[in-house]
DNA sequence: TAGATTGTTAATCGATTAACAATC
DNA sequence: TAGATTGTTAATCGATTAACAATC
């Protein structure tokens, strides 16, 4: 199996065109270009196609690309042509959003499960999920297999629930309290934290 | 007025250094380095060393930072040193959990008004706030001169949504629908869609 | 003083863009 | 065929890192 390596700047890419060619197939388009993609999305058309390239030849001259063939190899290359289930930690507001969203249908994600640790919560329900006791969590990611967790506890529980979460097998965290983990290199972590983006942009103003 | 110019990917690390920095002041801690900065982000300390040096000199040979001056330093870069109102838009679990958020605190930013268009909601509080009518949005939001919303609508509604804040005056949007604005070009855009982050996960699991 | 760490320069590394032959 | 657009190469551009004099 040829592992080429790919730049992580690249892959980061990827959701972004895939949620582009997912749009533009329910506005029941068929073709694009690496012209169009680039204008709707701010990026040149000669970066998407040496992107695209990475991974082999996806469009033909003179016409372009086949929005569905495309999206649904991108969606094949980022592992989102199966269904992963998560685990949300933290039934606050912030996970409770989390588990009812529904813009994870489609886009290869579920909740599966949702835990805290305040008894008054624990056994309420949360959309369609019972809310599960976060001492069984261990125990519960063990045995579904499950790879992905959101963490939305506040910020000092953040830590330690991660720790959790690695023993217990889980390789993807998705980090909405406002402060970095350190787990092992072999986990992958993002951060979700609106402070960030709209520091970014108060800078500007 | 020396206009210096720094690179966005400057710009888009300072936030990340002021929240570590207010952290370990919450841990009350109050000397740092690049060097343990650096660590704790996973960044190299040079490039702390010259992300800094961009804006001045904020440490000292032999003894590193303080972290309440440095904190304080960002914090002025960033414009966070005052408190900036903030709009919400669509009051469903997203826009509620925003509205809600108490992570806003402390770090230059509040909201201030929240708008949906579900007559059902419209009167009705969230948190502190009164849910207020869409259609007044271009008013209420000239009115108080606020320049930065957050956008919680469904995807449909976040295009025109969007033109809307921008005539009212709106310079920085955060947008929480899953899809690309097309907006006027001095008008900065950030993007929170949890599918992107898993997605770029999913790649390496 | 000796040790530590900054701010900055120069070197390296990596990412983006421009351009174009190939070809649908 | 003429026009359009890909995939790819080489050139450009920008970001990161290594190294070290300055100095606390």
């Amino acid at each position: 199996m040829e592992e080429k390596f790919i730049p992580d700047i690249v892959i980061g890419r990827l959701p972004i065109y895939l949620r582009a060619l997912q749009g533009m197939l329910s506005e029941n388009r068929r073709v694009t270009s690496s012209q169009e993609l680039g204008e709707r999305l701010g990026i040149s058309a000669a970066q998407i196609r040496k992107d695209l390239s990475q991974f082999g030849e996806f469009g033909k001259q003179g016409t372009g690309y086949s929005i569905e063939f495309l999206a649904d190899q991108i969606g094949k290359i980022l592992k989102v042509d199966r269904v992963w289930d998560m685990a949300v930690v933290g039934a606050g507001d912030i996970g409770s959003a989390i588990a009812r969203y529904q813009g994870f249908a489609n886009r290869g994600l579920q909740v599966a499960m949702v835990f805290d640790n305040d008894p008054e919560k624990i056994g309420s329900q949360i959309g369609s999920f019972v809310i599960e006791d976060i001492k069984d969590l261990k125990q519960k990611i063990q045995e579904s297999g499950i790879l992905i967790a959101m963490i939305a506890t506040p910020s000092l529980a953040a830590q330690e629930v991660a720790e959790e979460l690695v023993t217990a097998g889980i390789k993807a965290i998705l980090n909405y309290a406002p402060i970095n983990l350190s787990v092992n290199e072999h986990v992958h972590v993002q951060y979700i934290d609106p402070v960030i983006h709209l520091q970014r942009m108060t800078y500007y103003l």
